[in-house]
DNA sequence: GCCCAAGTTGACGTTAACGTAAAGTGCAGC
DNA sequence: GCTGCACTTTACGTTAACGTCAACTTGGGC
């Protein structure tokens, strides 16, 4: 509701477009979640904020990782499957060939799961379609009447 | 492993191509999910299985109510919302105006949370294509050296 | 008659993912 | 210097969705 302009604008003459860091705060509010979720998966490893003295500082691509796992969630993954998710885009640089097989394994393990989901999600959009016509062939009758 | 023909066949003259009732132990093990589970079901009002004395028998539509909500968990649904859902299917025949409206509410709900898993999957399959293209590169430079 | 597999009802335990309350720190404005 | 707000840590609480015994009963096969 208020706008406290909380993105610091700085007086020297770099005008940063976006910010290039957050507070804990903003971020809860921009991604609606709590600051305690946040710290959370801080607690567990998923995400490594800077510090200023005591207060987390985030940068964009903590903010990115944030989205991914929000991202997760909304597709019902755990956040330990988030992570591992999040790994596979962000490679280690130590890639010897088993790495990479059982990377690629993954990843073709992740992408039949969305197929999957996929169909899931065209079947209950047939459903929720005929459970719609169901609905409003009962209110014409009931405006029929 | 053993195919113990667990499916009653019946010495009269009719046989059910598909059995028309089911032990607990015959869908557990066809959906790959507990027996706990499935009393679990029960306990919480997802399931109304008829009895023979003590045991459990499940009917068809009882099977197709458990496929519904193992759906819902692939695609992140609480058992809640899966309840939910099954109920949108299967309107009580007590519709009101009001709860037409209420019912149809519901359904662009869903829906609109199914469009948003849609552009979540989309993007994310995008991303582990990259993440396989990268795989691959980086398979190629240790093969090539 | 005995056994065994599959069923049953409790009851307590467990894990993930946070919620919530307590008690303190740091700083911007008045 | 005080207030207030946003941040911090610590710690215990909570909810959903089962897992895991334990202690039965029940029907079919030998």
């Amino acid at each position: 509701m208020k706008q406290p302009n909380r993105t610091p604008e700085r007086a020297d003459g770099r005008e940063p477009r976006e910010p290039r860091e957050y507070s804990i705060g903003e971020l809860a509010r921009e991604l609606d979640i709590t600051t305690r979720t946040i710290r959370f998966y801080e607690d567990i490893g998923l995400l490594t904020p800077a510090r200023r003295g005591q207060t987390r500082i985030y940068s964009p691509a903590d903010r990115v990782r944030l989205k991914l796992i929000l991202r997760g969630k909304r597709l019902g993954l755990s956040l330990a499957e988030s992570r591992e998710l999040i790994d596979l885009y962000n490679p280690g640089t130590d890639n010897n060939q088993t790495q990479l097989r059982a990377l690629l394994g993954k990843i073709h393990e992740k992408r039949s799961l969305l197929e999957q989901q996929l169909l899931d999600i065209r079947v209950m959009q047939q459903e929720l379609d005929e459970a719609e016509q169901r609905c409003l062939n009962a209110m014409q009758k009931i405006h029929n009447k």
